[in-house]
DNA sequence: ATTCTCACCTGTTAGC
DNA sequence: TGCTAACAGGTGAGAA
């Protein structure tokens, strides 16, 4: 559908006048909308940021900072975004595109991939797996659900973890996103697909958002610590720290 | 070079 | 009840 207008502060976005959506492609956590000009729209939406489709009568909220209406349709695009974090952009070709910094996409990575990344890093490997120029699309809902299904502590240093706790790590991964995804995502309140309906991936959730609560697995306490500066979930009993490992202080 | 902390925003909730 | 501080799904600039 033609854009035919459009409301937006950011003026190198009045360019979508006249563009056309063609497609739409991921990579990491960008949405890049293809459009039939070749130009290519880098889209983030960070915190909380979501992209709504609506009638064109809908109930406009506080924080909609931009709205598309198309040709041929009532339908109108809103990105809705309360804390203003999102972002976007024309993609550019040069180095510093952001695309270009990003690591291996982690829907796709393998035991051995990974593996050889740990290998390169002595950081604690949440922060190696939130590190989106190492790999692309992990977010802290989904590291912490990972670790905790590949039963390793997020501190453990990323080096000494062996090929065949990588390849368990890999595989969570892929199947926590896959199986996220197919969810439509995480809810805990702001965050919506299109059409506005919430994700429904938190029912199963192990650690994340259930301190103090038992571990489905051992019963031991779910401890929230910080990692890589973030809020980090795990039971300790499940995700020991190797003997000797060097621990740091959170 | 690598890793950490803080700022960016607004709203909600825990704590006093 | 009311005020203040801490925290929240992410990232990147600047400090250490």
């Amino acid at each position: 559908m033609v854009i035919n207008h459009l409301r937006v502060r950011e003026p190198r976005l009045q360019r979508l006048r006249g563009e056309t959506f063609d497609h739409f492609e991921r990579r990491g956590k960008f949405i890049i909308a293809r459009m039939r000009s070749g130009a290519q729209l880098l889209i983030h939406l960070r915190m909380s940021g979501r992209i709504l489709i609506r009638d064109k009568d809908y109930r406009k909220g506080k924080h909609d900072h931009l709205r598309l209406t198309f040709a041929g349709t009532d339908k109108v695009l809103i990105f809705r975004d309360l804390r203003k974090f999102g972002r976007w952009e024309w993609a550019s070709s040069r180095s510093d595109s952001p695309l270009k910094k990003l690591g291996i996409e982690a829907t796709e990575t393998t035991g051995r991939i990974l593996f050889n990344l740990l290998q390169e890093s002595r950081r604690p490997v949440k922060a190696l797996l939130l590190d989106q120029t190492q790999i692309a699309g992990i977010g802290n809902i989904y590291a912490d659900e990972a670790l905790y299904r590949s039963r390793i502590h997020p501190l453990q240093l990323s080096h000494t973890i062996d090929l065949r706790k990588a390849s368990l790590l890999a595989s969570a991964i892929r199947q926590i996103l896959r199986s996220a995804i197919d969810k439509m995502g995480t809810t805990f309140d702001t965050y919506s697909g299109v059409n506005g309906s919430p994700g429904r991936f938190a029912r199963y959730l192990k650690v994340y958002g259930r301190e103090g609560l038992d571990c489905r697995r051992c019963g031991t306490a779910i401890v929230k610590i910080r990692a890589a500066g973030r809020g980090t979930h795990l039971c300790t009993r499940c995700q020991p720290l190797p003997r000797n490992h060097q621990r740091k202080v959170a």
